[in-house]
DNA sequence: ATTAGTGCAAACATTTTGCACCTAT
DNA sequence: ATAGGTGCAAAATGTTTGCACTAAT
């Protein structure tokens, strides 16, 4: 993929992910890392999701195209785009991981129904602050944090509700 | 094992752990299930362990032993300990998973440092009501939670740090 | 031309399972 | 006697890696 392409894919991409597309590209020059085609498309279609998704559901997302993009290369893409912290890696205590992009996102926590797997981004600043407190108050200094709750919804249009 | 063997074990064993130890087999009584010797041996090992652990430095704590436990049987007696509610599963963000014995334990949450591994337990009864909060105002009711926070521990006696 | 990326299949690490044998009830 | 447990090795699962080939620089 030369110069030309990536202006191409970028051109054809939707004014919300332009910017995104454009950030993770420059990230590859910087690292001296290559633009192509397979990155450009996995890229894109991270950035046009809303949701949470896995390697493995972000795989099926190629499956009936004509782009097929190996399930290695999902991997290492998703590893750059972690790296390049325009992904954020969660374990929702399943055995495999979850993802989503964060550029633009604010940090949040995450609610997760065990009935129908729905996921819901919370923020409450005093439970941040609290943990500052928490971890200085035993001698740490904190690089991140990961609070999940699990719970029911109680949504009687829950899709998956029993 | 029979009966005799089972008292004869809980005599054995620390005064701190006879408690718990007859807390799991009367949970085995009751479900049907069998008191053996490996399950006796395991759970005694794992009441007296202070620290979390992993299946892998469990399935350690036997290599030397007389008694050798196949990593087979310690997967599944781990499972009933869970069930049990005698065991809690951790995921600290690695590809294992950690496990802590939490009879007469009260709940708490987790730091863990990136540089040490050691894992400091704390609990702030504010956090737990503010999560509470957070869950009734998206339409959850909980059912657990997971609050991990990852740091640098600052202790210069820090025993692993770089 | 050079360096890096891709796809495939094989390797990995952790956990689970099938099965023949063994033990608690 | 019988239902259930154990150990072993094989399978399963999610992820990573070696390598020959291909593409971007």
């Amino acid at each position: 993929m030369n110069k030309d392409r990536e202006a191409e894919i970028l051109k054809t991409v939707d004014d919300s992910i332009r910017m995104e597309m454009k950030t993770f590209s420059e990230y590859l020059q910087k690292k001296g890392l290559k633009i192509t085609n397979q990155r450009m498309l996995v890229a894109e279609r991270i950035f046009s999701l809303h949701n949470h998704f896995t390697a493995e559901s972000l795989l099926e997302e190629f499956k009936d195209q004509r782009d097929k993009i190996s399930k290695a290369t999902i991997y290492r893409i998703l590893s750059i785009m972690v790296e390049a912290k325009l992904l954020q890696e969660h374990n929702f205590g399943q055995d495999y991981k979850y993802y989503e992009h964060i550029i633009g996102h604010t940090h949040h926590d995450h609610i997760i129904c065990g009935d129908c797997g729905r996921i819901v981004e919370f923020m409450d600043e005093r439970i941040e602050q609290l943990q500052e407190q928490a971890a200085a108050s035993n001698g740490f200094k904190i690089t991140g944090h990961s609070l999940n709750i699990y719970g029911t919804c109680l949504d009687p249009n829950c899709p998956n509700k029993k």
